[in-house]
DNA sequence: GTCTATACTTGGATAGAC
DNA sequence: GTCTATCCAAGTATAGAC
């Protein structure tokens, strides 16, 4: 065995690696965030880690090896997030509030910009597509689920096919991310979700989604 | 006087150099489109063009300059188009399916990928995010008199403000640009387009959009 | 296994030729 | 006014030190 057996939790790397990975991960998240695709270069990136642009390439293999490393930890994080949020939702309107929250969290924090960046990204680097759209099937799923959850006490549930809906969700998210990342203004989108929100109540039931015995309840 | 007079509409200018900036600006437009803002560099671009890549500086300044007067010409290019099909259509049915054939003439051409593309190039260049924004706003208020004509035979006029559905229909468009590009397949959006037709179908008056007096009209 | 110094390529911009 | 040859900065990637 070498000396640095110290954490076990290192699966046969070394600490100081895996901390070298982890400031990569977070400085390539943060980079994507304030510059772009097109700004996050091997050489920013590691200056805003602190660390030797070479160990891009030693641990992930390339910039972009290291950029999917980026998405999936943002993918994780939020995946966790939207999840605890949606289930916390007990009615049409607590769902929109939520979301609205939430896209105002993402965008102090950057995170639906690391994802828009990845996008943009696919069109310049050849493979970046298929690796991207792997990683958005799961949000539209996410979405169309949280459509149909919101749906189901409803007589659209027969009417309206949900797949599509998840479509329009995650399109629309993504597009007010980038027009209001544009222009620093979030008045359209707040105004946006208010409306939302308004057309939402008239789904309202008294007591709500949560009235409604869920498909395949066990209690 | 100079030469080469010949053509009167050079103003100024050469011809051989207006020859140059529209080839230019069409190679910047393809490029833009097929490699996406990271891969728009003045060499690629010049390349496409057949010229040198120094006329990149001196015709427009920098490559940023380049990239935006193709913005403005695919902008010029689809506000034509739009506007003529907009008034064109005398339902919202028919709205919706005109605005269904010009998505897959934007996905066929890459113009709407131009203008993500630059969105996106705006996280990255000092600068371009105001210069893009300015460029988008006329497309938000198109958007919104293009819902207001729709909503105006309609009780919901008075009761739903338009100015957020017309950013509602940009992001919406832009996003789904996004993910059908990402993985080429335009089924998503094909069905998404299919169910807001049957939405629309809902508000089809006899006579449709065409039989309501505009405001101000002078007839 | 981890990291640094170095090699080589591509990109933006301009001085000066025509 | 138009264009080309050239300069230097920034990019990716790796050979070899530790």
């Amino acid at each position: 065995m070498a000396e640095s057996a110290a954490s076990g939790v290192t699966t046969g790397r070394t600490t100081r690696g895996v901390a070298t990975r982890r400031q990569l991960v977070d400085a390539a998240i943060g980079t994507l965030k304030d510059h772009g695709y097109a700004g996050a270069s091997a050489r920013v990136i590691a200056d805003r880690a602190g660390v030797n642009q070479g160990l891009i390439f030693y641990h992930f293999g390339s910039v972009t090896g290291l950029l999917l490393a980026a998405l999936d930890q943002v993918s994780a994080l939020r995946r966790e997030r939207y999840g605890a949020a949606v289930d916390a939702a007990h009615s049409p309107s607590e769902l929109v509030e939520v979301a609205s929250s939430i896209f105002r969290e993402d965008l102090d924090a950057g995170y639906v910009a690391v994802l828009v960046a990845m996008i943009a990204g696919a069109a310049t680097t050849p493979g970046l597509g298929e690796a991207v759209a792997e990683r958005i099937t799961p949000w539209t799923g996410f979405a169309r689920d949280a459509v149909a959850g919101l749906l189901a006490d409803s007589p659209l549930a027969s009417l309206v096919p949900v797949e599509p809906l998840g479509f329009a969700v995650v399109a629309l998210y993504l597009g007010m991310e980038m027009l209001t990342q544009l222009d620093g203004d979030r008045a359209p989108a707040t105004d946006l979700f208010d409306q939302i929100l308004r057309f939402a109540a008239l789904f309202g039931v008294p007591g709500g989604v949560a009235a409604i015995p869920p498909v395949g309840a066990e209690s």
